[in-house]
DNA sequence: TTGTATGCGTTATCAT
DNA sequence: ATGATAACGCATACAA
């Protein structure tokens, strides 16, 4: 059943029919309703490639993960997001194809990343070369976790700095604590950098100097990365924020450095009242060694995690954690792309996404 | 640039120029590398969608996750499952395009489930009425988790019963229980039937007899639905398995169910000294009513789960499990699905994927 | 309000 | 070994 043969049916040509279809104000109801009629009768629907390929308009979103961990989308976070925007593309009526990667290279070796794709959403993190890549292709893209120095580009960003900053305030106003430790993860990862910054500046605001521990070997914070993020140094006038000497940090998420990263800590015998872990997956691996050290949690220590991964629950205690808002950073993603779409030439702008405060057992 | 572009610069003709890209045997060396470095000097690509429309194949599988229950790709089954076959997938040279619903009728809705794709996969539990509608349409289907007395079709399972007689195995000889209580989500679920099996079977081969709480209301294993897997009831014998008073039946996955289950068992003073659960996240919800009660797991109570999701090392004690190798499934079903492309007449099959038990502290 | 004719970029058919 | 030409199914500029 091609459009042709649903034209001769009602009598019609072709392009009437094409334009019945699609609703076409430059048709007459009845022969709009005849053509319709027909069509279902006959169970006709237009073949999506040749459409496509006519009206130049694959109807296909991107969807890339740049990751070279696994997993990918079995990853606590980005398996979500991509829910979020598979639910809103479905609702604008667009396709996701994915890609995803394990070398800088592999997007651009994808058929539909080449030229079918109308826009893109990078999430992970994004490599600038790939940022140039798409933009020279004129494909409009999201980033999601991270901001990047570009023009026409819009950022999707948990609001990292507004979340950390509410659990610091939980675990000094409401806990009282005033030695609390932090363990991260490097922070050239904007996300966990802007976590930092909230970190210092509640204890700024609070007016107790921040937790350090000199017997802990002096790390530099950014592990020995660049801090890429300019935009957020700059926003919050953080220039020169000190990147070493932390209290503890931890390059990789894997539990069990976090785990032997607390070893170390309770080692020297200087123990902080409250840890604010950068993820919950560093916060649970701090649990298990505080425990099997016969620390108690959180009457000795307090634990408090960031993301809200479905393990939290899991652990005893269970973690106090800031919830991101997975599905819509995804569902965001997309509308905004659409944006993208509709106007290539917009400005740069960033978004950022609610987020809340989960309190349980573990402070 | 498009394909004429680069024929009138090799000073061929299209026909030419496309059979050089596509590395014919018919077109001569030297004009083939001629084309092909003009091609890259140009930075040429296809045009994916009008060649996938002049050649009748999109190049394009359909993953559907047909499923009720939110999170979706965000499932610790799903997720990793998808990271598998997009692997496999990109190697093969195919895309991978996404459907998720929440209604039965969802996936008929998108365009490209209509007429381009050349292939799905159906995971999670696919409605017959699905299967009816992929086949009546010609698209070749691989289902994962489930197998339907149709023709044609692979499925593609853990190997459910293996993995729990080796788990019961565990219990029984190396752990010395004989008194293991079964926790279960319904049994209409094909995958937690085969696990009932093998946990009735393990009994038997040892000469115990199952575990049963006469004090436990005596609910009905299959929650009231049909066991709709025949072809597991008649390939294991079991046709006429008992269905009404199990040892301890919980209808959702939810983990607090679970525990309020657990909860209910406590409470009747008859406690087994082992409890195998259907999934982890039963299994956790057990270990923390159990703990609660003032039991130790190991010690008074052993506990083991299924799946090996993240959660499972982030409870204390870190749970015994059995370990579905989730990625093997996604890349074993879009394997099978391309011998069911090339071939559609294949014989219906199904494929087993091989697990592991991964032994830890709770039993 | 409707129809005719052409284009979309590639691959396939059939000559040569 | 190569080329001219016809599909592929739909959308749209232009004409009526």
């Amino acid at each position: 059943m091609k459009l042709e043969d649903i034209a001769s049916l009602a009598q019609v040509s072709k392009t009437t029919a094409s334009r019945a279809l699609a609703d076409s104000p430059l048709v007459k109801d009845s022969t709009k309703e005849l053509v319709k009629r027909i069509a279902k009768e006959h169970n006709y629907r237009p073949h999506t490639l040749a459409s496509a390929f006519a009206r130049k308009k694959s109807g296909i979103i991107g969807f890339c993960l740049l990751n070279k961990n696994n997993p990918s989308f079995g990853h606590p976070f980005f398996g979500p997001v991509l829910d979020g925007a598979l639910e809103q593309a479905r609702k604008d009526g667009y396709h996701i194809i994915l890609a995803a990667n394990s070398g800088d290279d592999y997007v651009f070796d994808e058929p539909f990343m080449q030229d079918c794709i109308e826009g893109v959403v990078l999430s992970s993190f994004a490599p600038a070369k790939a940022v140039r890549e798409f933009k020279n292709r004129g494909i409009p893209q999201v980033l999601i976790n991270d901001v990047l120095p570009t023009d026409n580009n819009t950022f999707i960003m948990d609001d990292n700095y507004g979340g950390a900053y509410r659990l610091m305030q939980h675990l000094i106003y409401e806990k009282g604590h005033r030695r609390i430790g932090f363990l991260t993860d490097r922070l050239s990862h904007t996300s966990y950098l802007l976590r930092y910054f909230a970190y210092i500046d509640a204890h700024r605001d609070a007016g107790i100097p921040v937790y350090t521990n000199p017997l802990l070997p002096q790390d530099d914070l950014a592990g020995g990365y660049p801090l890429t993020s300019d935009y957020f140094l700059n926003r919050y006038g953080y220039e020169d924020i000190p990147r070493i000497g932390s209290p503890m940090v931890v390059v990789g998420m894997r539990t069990n450095v976090a785990y032997e990263a607390i070893q170390r800590l309770i080692a020297t015998g200087d123990v902080p009242s409250a840890i604010f872990a950068v993820s919950d997956s560093l916060a649970i691996g701090a649990i298990h060694a505080l425990q099997e050290a016969g620390l108690r949690v959180p009457e000795d220590v307090a634990v408090a995690g960031y993301d809200d991964i479905i393990s939290a629950t899991a652990v005893t205690p269970a973690l106090t954690t800031v919830r991101v808002d997975r599905k819509e950073i995804g569902r965001t993603a997309i509308r905004e792309l659409e944006k993208l779409i509709a106007a290539p030439d917009l400005q740069s702008s960033v978004i950022y996404i609610e987020n809340s405060l989960i309190v349980r057992s573990s402070t």
